[in-house]
DNA sequence: AGAGATGGGACAGCCATATTGACGTATCTT
DNA sequence: AAGATACGTCAATATGGCTGTCCCATCTCT
């Protein structure tokens, strides 16, 4: 169980896990590693005049077509409000539709239109080159205990939720 | 150093880096794992009339005191005008104080005063018990791939300062 | 059938955090 | 002395959140 020579700045973490240290650096890299991520797709929302609520919005659109506006705003942990505005943005470009659901018509499903996939795959690229490189230079175990960690940081009641989203594939 | 039982629910990463599902687990694990973190401090911030922004100056400026302005900005990669505000709150509320430089007298360092230092702890509390419980249910193998993916995630050019800041542990 | 719960939409007003661009002052460097 | 740098500050603007309230359509339960 070699540590790849791939990354050599990375010493090993210690066994004490509970120093400051390494929460500290758990810390940093973290909102470094994830405000950077965010970045990298500025330039293309900015095209559209969209925000990065908008990709949000976008992005579990289309991890879960027919996602209704309740499952929604669990995952993004907003007001009804503030999901509106976007998602009246996002209708308005025609990058998203809703139909009422069949078994509950007081439920509106939502779906992404042909523009919507196509540019949700457009801003996913960007995102995909940025981690297929982290992942590329940290080796596939470093990959699992990334998980494993984030995993650990999302409070127990939401779990499932994001379990949720990884099941159907 | 068995893998703790903790964690069954996560698989290893398959070898296939580039798969579209698996750059999908990570940037759904990121939003989560980082918007949930950053969460769990908002109270005791909200006690002080304070947010996120100003937590972020209090953050950095704990781990190198004596930061200057230019160099913070660097960090926080937002605006001169938009750190100003919030520098303005802290010194305000005496969480920071500043003093010219000794060889460059047009800087100002930044430092926490004890009452800053105090209510930084007290922050850092609640990111030092979410963490270390992830870390520890993940186990110290995955602690290691989760700081190597974050850091391949940060543009190359960010990385010098990041490593800076770990330097004087 | 009627009552209440639920899913969703919308009003008004507010706040925090970020932006750009321009300009000013003190200080350092050459 | 001239120019660059570090920092502060003006004004205007955008984004993305929030609360509180009220409404309508529809489902569920009795």
């Amino acid at each position: 169980m070699a540590v790849p020579s791939l990354a050599p700045a990375t010493p090993a973490a210690s066994p004490l896990f509970l120093r400051e240290h390494e929460v500290r650096r758990g810390v940093e890299l973290l909102f470094f590693g994830y405000t950077r991520l965010t970045r990298s797709i500025d330039e293309g929302l900015a095209e559209h005049g969209l925000g990065r609520a908008h990709h949000r919005a976008l992005y579990f659109i289309a991890r879960q077509p027919d996602l209704t506006i309740s499952e929604l705003l669990k995952i993004l942990a907003i007001t009804k409000q503030s999901l509106g505005r976007v998602l009246n943005d996002l209708s308005a470009r025609n990058l998203v539709e809703t139909r009422s659901g069949s078994a509950d018509r007081r439920q509106k499903l939502l779906r992404l239109t042909g523009e919507g996939k196509t540019f949700e795959a457009q801003l996913f690229e960007a995102l995909r080159t940025s981690l297929a490189t982290a992942y590329a230079a940290a080796g596939q175990e470093s990959v699992t205990g990334f998980w494993r960690v984030l995993e650990g940081l999302i409070p127990a009641e939401d779990r499932a939720m994001v379990a949720a989203l990884q099941k159907d594939i």
